[in-house]
DNA sequence: AACGCGCCCTGTCCGC
DNA sequence: TGCGGACAGGGCGCGT
């Protein structure tokens, strides 16, 4: 999916689009994609709904309403687009929102990993709770990762993509940030020493920010609420990048499997 | 309790 | 050209 940069681009457009706005109309093109209760009582619970403000928590859009949360988590392929009367009409539909002033807001998914779901606001604060420190935020410090990964055996890149303990960072900025703080995708996450840790909570906090500074990366499917591609993908560093030679060092870069995942470093300048 | 794996689903690409 | 297998920004639930 989209990770954490992906999801603050579509969540700073749609908090300059749709503040205000007022859901006239709910199609639910796709029963599977609404979480938490039957389509017939998301559908009624929107349906007059105002936006008040759109917020990012993790990798998770937050739509604040006069009542309660709308939470959209975009799973790998999920888009969110904001449509005006004319644009194009969008494939593999599967929650249609129609809003009062004649826009609709759309969220399409081609795999359908994706979700929506309503929440009150103590329900979204239990559900808050039990998500990690996000990475952008003065929580995400040398010293606090030290002592969570203390005892963790995990590799450290599995760590890294862990929601309950990191949020917002995930196959494609781990083995970045990793890339960046020069550390072996495969350490145990307990084993990072204070200047190791040190460097990849710095390597994690800039990579993420040039992302956003970049409006994303679309690797295959990602696009922000517009319709339109991220370009920082000609800015990664090891992803997607196997074989080809590192930018340090110029060692072909490897790709190994972890928790079913690609990751990819070089394994020269990686230690 | 922590961790690893399989699964959800569709589309695309690559090798035979 | 057709077909099977691997793979794709995520996350959950299961077993051990």
């Amino acid at each position: 999916m989209p990770e954490l940069p992906e999801v603050e681009t579509i969540v700073r457009d749609l908090a300059r689009l749709l503040p205000g706005a007022e859901i006239q109309g709910v199609e639910v093109v796709h029963a599977d994609l609404v979480q938490g209760e039957e389509p017939a009582g998301f559908a009624a619970g929107l349906r007059g709904a105002r936006v008040r403000e759109v917020t990012r928590r993790a990798k998770n859009i937050l739509l604040h309403l006069d009542r309660g949360l709308l939470v959209v988590n975009l799973g790998m392929t999920g888009r969110l687009l904001v449509r005006s009367p004319g644009d194009d009409a969008p494939t593999h539909l599967g929650v249609r929102l129609r809003l009062a002033d004649g826009r609709e807001l759309d969220y399409h998914d081609v795999r359908r990993f994706g979700c929506l779901q309503r929440y009150t606001a103590d329900e979204w604060e239990r559900r808050d709770e039990a998500l990690g420190v996000e990475p952008l935020s003065d929580a995400f410090t040398a010293e606090w990762l030290l002592g969570a990964a203390k005892k963790s055996r995990v590799a450290v890149k599995t760590w890294l993509m862990d929601q309950r303990r990191v949020v917002g960072v995930g196959n494609i900025y781990a083995s970045e940030a990793l890339f960046r703080a020069r550390v072996d995708p495969r350490r145990p996450a307990s084993s990072l020493k204070k200047k190791e840790a040190a460097r990849l909570v710095e390597a994690t906090r800039e990579v993420l920010r040039e992302a956003i500074d970049f409006r994303g990366t679309t690797f295959l499917d990602y696009r922000d609420a517009s319709g339109e591609r991220g370009e920082f993908a000609g800015r990664l560093r090891v992803y997607d990048r196997a074989g080809e030679p590192c930018r340090t060092c110029g060692r072909p870069l490897e790709r190994i499997v972890q928790g079913g995942r690609s990751t990819f470093f070089c394994a020269r300048c990686q230690r």
